[in-house]
DNA sequence: TCAATAGTGTCTGTTAGACATTATGGA
DNA sequence: TCCATAATGTCTAACAGACACTATTGA
């Protein structure tokens, strides 16, 4: 997070070709009521007002998620504080650099660390994406159902927060990350339930209301799996 | 699941190098109270005793999903009846190949669909697998989880199972299937409430307790999605 | 009749969601 | 005092799991 400074020669976009294969970086972060996903310009001289998702070939030597946060950190200006492999795109809808294969990752940043929008790349709200090349626009889609689904299992939404939160921030963080409300007091109850946070002894101070308790992330060890069956097969 | 015939051909391994990633497959079929995964000899001469999963190279205007249905039908002698991407591994654990990307699928085929083992190919249960590269076996791995996770969304259960079922045999192809018992009245209550199957008017005739009635799968329209916030983020 | 399997009814503990209430600060 | 927000208590419907029971066939 200390790493700042985006670097003036163009970012995240392949200079040669070292490999057949791009990695693309859906990159979200939260603003206001919603998430932004990261877009930067095209490298084609003659698509210069069109958008597309940061991407770029894996250097020598470096893994396929070592690549990933370099992108990440390179199109955005801050380290990605979670990040995970979408999976490989490969049909034959077009992809900028023409390569027959892509490795998506989906990744996320909290608001506070990246700046806001340059000449260079942009902030798109997720209900009103830019046009993107097809084989791109496929892993906007599959990213954001992805990072919905994985909630339940990677602590996306604490690595959105600092280190310290209320617990109405942390819910705010999983109505934004969802797309939906939740309710207040089962909310807390599925979250004491999980010992996924514990108290501490700061209060906020701002605000009108009746001050917060500060949490802090500090997962414990789980009871039982979860029970049942489910059959979620449509909808 | 007409297309019989194993060609004798070394199938499931290139011949050339068309890209510098392979795709592998892991297909799983049920074998007694377990699944097992379908292994191939090396093709290295100097490995003929070492087992791997099937791979092979795209086809020139091959997509992803096209070319690892053929990679699993010519490894099997059957078609696979549900198949889906992995994701793509790309760290630097030895493959076959030495390509510095995979791209894994799991697939699932009936049991009655296939031949067993032959002098090329061997059905391994998931609980013994054989020593595999390393890239193949967090494959493997990676295979069994996404497989049980992935049921709740996609009807596998029922790709593995004829047209027509009884309840248990769809019960006991859970629990195959997730390697755990499953409650009887409750996996029958949750099923009624999906709305996945209806019965038809057949009986099972075979058998020395009382008749079992015959289902097929029909999923129909579901009300209201999941409730509730989960936070599995542990065990 | 017994054995074996299919299918169902009922009870209980848990939990999600709704609602109401109390608590605590600022304006 | 009033307002805004935090935090909690209570009620209810839904549901998972356990258990028992009935039903229906073959040996």
């Amino acid at each position: 997070m200390r790493d700042r400074g985006v670097p003036s020669t163009s970012p995240a976009r392949a200079s040669s070709r070292r490999s057949s294969y791009s990695i693309d970086v859906i990159l979200f972060t939260p603003r206001g009521k919603q998430l932004a996903a990261l877009c930067v310009r095209a490298g084609d001289p003659r698509a210069r007002e069109r958008w597309i998702l940061p991407y770029d070939e894996a250097a020598p030597g470096e893994s396929l998620d070592e690549a990933a946060r370099r992108i990440a950190r390179e199109a955005s200006g801050a380290d990605p504080t979670w990040i995970e492999q979408l999976g490989a795109f490969g049909d034959d809808r077009r992809h900028p650099t023409n390569a027959p294969l892509s490795v998506a990752f989906v990744a996320v940043v909290p608001a506070g660390a990246v700046e806001g929008a340059s000449e260079d790349r942009a902030w798109f709200g997720v209900s009103e994406p830019p046009v993107l090349p097809p084989r791109q626009r496929a892993m906007l889609d599959g990213a954001l159902e992805a990072l919905r689904t994985r909630m339940d299992h990677a602590p996306i939404a604490f690595r959105l927060l600092p280190a310290m939160f209320t617990l109405s921030e942390l819910q705010q963080m999983y109505e934004l990350l969802l797309g939906k409300r939740l309710h207040k007091a089962s909310f807390r109850r599925a979250l004491q339930a999980a010992f996924l946070v514990e108290p501490t002894d700061e209060w906020r101070s701002e605000g009108r209301g009746r001050p917060a308790q500060f949490f802090r992330f500090s997962p414990r060890k789980r009871r039982g799996g979860r029970r049942g069956v489910r059959f979620d097969l449509l909808s």
